[in-house]
DNA sequence: TTCGATGCAAATAGTTTGCATTCTA
DNA sequence: TAGAATGCAAACTATTTGCATCGAA
């Protein structure tokens, strides 16, 4: 039993959870999720899906990652213009994009915690970047 | 000459600048978004001007925004999902905004750049809220 | 009289929804 | 066999664009 089966059991099981089902389609889009590593559009796992299964329909992709993000297993993150991103939830961590070249920078839970209680302090504001990343520019890019 | 029709004609003139025309239209945007005070979204300035000229198009709003931040003089923010407002740019804040209640709240540059200097020094990482406001809760939502 | 600005409609991107049908539990 | 999930098409929100026409300089 690879750790990838083990996860996907985890999904299906939380599908089931609250009534849920599962078909052929969610099982799908959960390997292409797991399989993607986080990270993704909800076209670019349609596009993973339908290259097995090509009438899987895109609104199912958001239909299948909606019910995984309210049984808390993933995240959809917002990274500026253009699509959001789904990444999983046990990763808790906060997003950085650079607005030049798009690439995303994890921070851990605990290392965001120093800005969050500044900015607390500071602007009496809980600072929250789990849906939305913080935008900027990463050294490579800041440099040119 | 009262400060908000000097404003309109460095407004005006902008818009003159680069071979740009001034038009009924025009100064109609120029003087429903000088109204509002900024944070105005591209429909509520439609919604402003139309009641006093009928068939000024959206799209109109739209453009002449696009000039007016090309020139420099109004800078665009995304605040969150929906429509993205427009302020003016002397105004040299960032903004905070509320995910529950959706207030807008402005920060001065200079507190900014505590900000900006600690999320520097630890994730080299060149903070930019210009384009985009900070997510997260004001005071009285977080206590809810 | 030139060429920038306009109105309108259509296109776009990303996402959601209505509905008849399919298939899991 | 009840009702959740699906595919498909259409709706939706925010914004942009093509194009014939209008009008400022």
């Amino acid at each position: 039993v690879t750790p990838t089966a083990d996860a996907e059991e985890r999904y299906m099981a939380a599908l089931r959870g609250s009534g849920g089902r599962v078909t052929a389609p969610r099982r799908a889009v959960v390997m292409a999720f797991l399989a993607s590593g986080g990270h993704v559009t909800a076209e670019d796992l349609a596009a993973a899906v339908q290259a097995e299964q090509p009438d899987v329909a895109l609104s199912t992709v958001y239909r299948t990652m909606d019910a995984l993000q309210r049984a808390g297993l993933v995240e959809q993150l917002h990274v500026g213009h253009g699509p959001a991103v789904y990444h999983l939830a046990e990763h808790h961590h906060r997003h950085l994009v650079c607005q030049a070249c798009g690439r995303v920078i994890d921070v851990s839970e605990g290392d965001f915690d120093e800005l969050v209680d500044l900015v607390a302090t500071r602007f009496g504001f809980i600072l929250d970047a789990r849906h939305f990343a913080l935008p900027g520019w990463c050294r490579s890019c800041a440099e040119a």
